[in-house]
DNA sequence: AATGAATGAGGATTCATTCAT
DNA sequence: GATGAATGAATCCTCATTCAT
């Protein structure tokens, strides 16, 4: 019995490692080309496995999507964890990292305007997204807490959060500049939503930037 | 000569009529499903022309998708023009006219979410965006001038569009709620991005939602 | 009645004239480019003239290609009695004429193997090739006449024209070749085509070519 | 291990055997139109597969037509092979089974008359398609080789199988003639190149044939 | 005679998913 | 559990030709 526990846990074990070699191939290939164009021969051949295979971890493509977009929230969400644990959540801090984490998992953002803006998912695919932004949406709460001016304090993080989102949405991929130049400018754009959210105001007196 | 400049003009009225008539039958049909799953030939259909008819107007369907989107763009901004005819520009009308448009307007944001987030564009199909783009935003540039805060103005209007945006983007499709629910609770994010953003956050003592 | 006539005629020249112009246009389009992927809007285009006009000239595309074609086949008899004009004909010439011909008009010998190779014709357009070729194929039979030792010279000139064509079809992309090499060679093989056929074979002596 | 390799051996067999059921078909359907009108969804329907299934052997059409064309290649070559093994090269009997061959198999001429007019074609096709070309060339060499009249044997070998196809090219589709009678003229025009090529003109004195 | 917008059948190719081995 | 060949519906787009003006 014992063995047999074993076993089951060595092979579950196997099969998770073999889940995750599936799941960081495909990570990778999004990272290069837009998601929606990666296709599963692809993925099967980055994973160093058959198609078959695929499709004995996940129903079909839309749920490797969506464990790959867990993925990133738990990440970010370990993320901002990880920065705040000594210390009050600083609204300025908090949004700076989520910006520069959108820069830098393009397929994150990605997914989201996929999934919102017409991805159709299955009730059990719902659930599991909201299981895993709720964590981070009350990371963010905690910040706007912290501030202390607001009454409805989720839905100011809601705001907050649209806002985030909405900066990466709309300059992303802005025609004619570098990935740098996005980066910098959308980290501008974060630090001033934070200000703008936050009650330090005044004390903004940044340079104009010439990007628009 | 005269009547061949008619004739020519007829031609063109004529041209332009059945241009028209692709348009919104094209523009409907995306008011019904997502955009991206909207065949030539449920266009063509539903136009009552030929898949070729609509070649000879389009280059290929990504031409129409934008000229979709820039009628949007510019009736956004021709209403936004005649409610702020008689009087300064209102931070809070000019966000809840935009998100109710955009309410309204299932496919402006799905659209642009799709231009932004990774449909690849000619460089006269930039050229295009951009133009219709600059007058919206010069409409929000003004209602940020008008509260007379920020040093850098057009900045923060990119900040405030993006914040707009991004509501929708967020909670524009939220799974298990309806469409009356969807359109209050982002009118209400909305409000509440005027007033973080217009700072007269003392008179904001609204209850709170129990949306999410 | 006079006066009627002269109309018609300066019609007819200006029918003519257009028909030239449409000619002219599609023979250097196809100087560009492989004939089969011409299409009627870039002829027309090129023409300066309309689509609908080119069908008032022509029944459809084949016969525009047709039409094109006797052009060739008649210059190339013109070159060759030009070129023979004081003296008999003589072989060597005739099949280097005939090569370079070839080289320069790419053109000609593609729509020969079109034609030959599945293009269906119509009996009239049967009928019109049959009178172009036959006074080609009678330079030929003279050439070949002249070398007198061939019972069968009609038979022989068929020979002599099926390998002449054959060169060109067999060399005139010949894959990793530039345009002067191609010529080079052909010329070449031709020459000894012509020897051949001449039975002068004792002076041959020329070098090896490392073309093949 | 053993038995390992035979089952990777049956599926590759069995792999090969169904792109041979593909070739067949669609060279049976080649040798009735022509091949440029044969569409993929015929070529599936008559190998009684899926239009899929064809692309799972073949990345696209033209990788099957040259396919086809190679195996038509190899095969006239054993045919050479097979008559002229007990014996020395016979150019009468060589250019007598080549132009049959050709009449036999309308594929061949048309797909090779087709890429050299115009097809273009990948660096790994032109490969593939030199390295069939070079054995059936070689046939040709010897041949001309038993002559013992010429100095240079290759060139000599390249003229004579561009006169070889130049009668088909020529002739293959002459206008009111039947299938019939094609054979009989190229047979004789094969003859002809044979007797002019090779050093037995004297004894030519065959009846003048009224085909043209 | 000239025009050029309208037509629509028809083309090659893709790709998520299944299922027998 | 792993495999990968088979599937076929569905896609966008082309282009010779027509015909009302």
């Amino acid at each position: 019995m014992v063995a047999q526990n074993k076993l089951v846990g060595l092979k579950l074990q196997e099969k998770d490692a073999r889940r995750k070699l599936i799941l960081d191939a495909a990570g990778q290939l999004f990272a290069q080309k837009d998601f929606r164009s990666v296709t599963v021969r692809e993925i099967a051949k980055a994973a160093g496995t058959s198609i078959g295979t695929i499709y004995n971890y996940y129903t079909n493509l839309t749920e490797l999507f969506l464990d790959i977009f867990l993925g990133h929230a738990e990440e970010i969400t370990r993320i901002l964890d990880a920065e705040s644990s000594n210390g009050p959540p600083d609204l300025k801090h908090l949004c700076s990292l989520y910006i520069t984490y959108l820069n830098d998992n393009m397929t994150f953002y990605q997914m989201m305007g996929h999934f919102m803006l017409g991805g159709e998912m299955s009730a059990e695919a719902t659930h599991k997204l909201n299981k895993v932004m709720k964590p981070l949406m009350d990371r963010i709460v905690n910040a706007v807490e912290a501030v202390g001016i607001y009454p409805d304090v989720r839905l100011t993080a809601h705001t907050l959060f649209s806002a985030l989102n909405g900066i990466m949405i709309s300059y992303a991929r802005y025609p004619g500049r570098s990935q740098a130049e996005i980066r910098r400018h959308t980290v501008r754009l974060a630090g001033l939503v934070a200000e703008i959210f936050g009650k330090d105001l005044p004390y903004y007196n940044q340079r104009r930037t010439d990007f628009l």
